[in-house]
DNA sequence: CCTTTATTCAACCAGATGGTTGATAAACCA
DNA sequence: TGGTTTATCAACCATCTGGTTGAATAAAGG
């Protein structure tokens, strides 16, 4: 179980998600689904911008495009941001782990830290 | 409350996570300390080239160094990994809650979605 | 001293990325 | 039909990034 096939998935969430612009569409978007104009208006940067970094989110699998007459609204995708804590989670808690052991030795709980 | 002076920080942490390489190495130390030369070992590339991961890790906050005699110890540190699923999940339960809220209206608890 | 080990610095290169402007397509509205 | 809105595609440019090689630093061990 060595997630291999999950690598290129986190490649392409943490990068998304590694640039202030496309995490403030991610905050926007938590709040319900918009358009690329609604997200474009309260950056100083052009729309076709935003529009690549939208595409940089849905090939990432963070958000997903639906229809809706002209407009093609965009909604957030909570299982992939679910897929990236449950990554961080897995080494950190390990970590975390390790500090509360050393804690307890130190406190002379059990005394034999390894030979 | 708008965590502007967290915006770099999470910048160069989601930055240091977006690469293959340095997330292995995170996960190497969650199992305990290493040197570079013990992490650049199971990689096809140069030490030169694990330094620099480092070094992007550590700007991150993602790891600290020691001096041990003539080693340095990289270690890991899981307050900052902490700091991202914090971000992350902020966003995620938003939405979450609103899917729920959803299934309650098509269920008919409260019909009443809204005019 | 000289050598070994561990690591970094400097210069360089190929490729990816973020941004721009201009043209284009698709759906609506008059 | 023609015009507006919405959004994307294509070409281009400046900068950043990951990798390399080669030289340099620092601390032990002879």
């Amino acid at each position: 179980m060595h997630d291999d096939a999950n690598d290129d998935r986190l490649d392409l969430a943490f990068t998304a998600l590694a640039d202030p612009v496309r995490r403030r569409i991610v905050a926007r978007l938590s709040r319900g689904p918009a358009t690329v104009n609604e997200l474009a208006e309260p950056f100083a940067i052009t729309k076709q911008a935003i529009s690549k970094h939208i595409q940089v989110l849905e090939h990432a699998g963070l958000v997903t495009r639906t229809r809706d007459a002209q407009r093609r609204p965009v909604h957030l995708n909570p299982a992939r941001l679910e897929m990236l804590t449950a990554w961080i989670d897995r080494y950190r808690l390990v970590k975390e782990q390790q500090f509360r052991d050393l804690d307890a030795v130190l406190a002379g709980e059990s005394a034999d830290p390894k030979p």
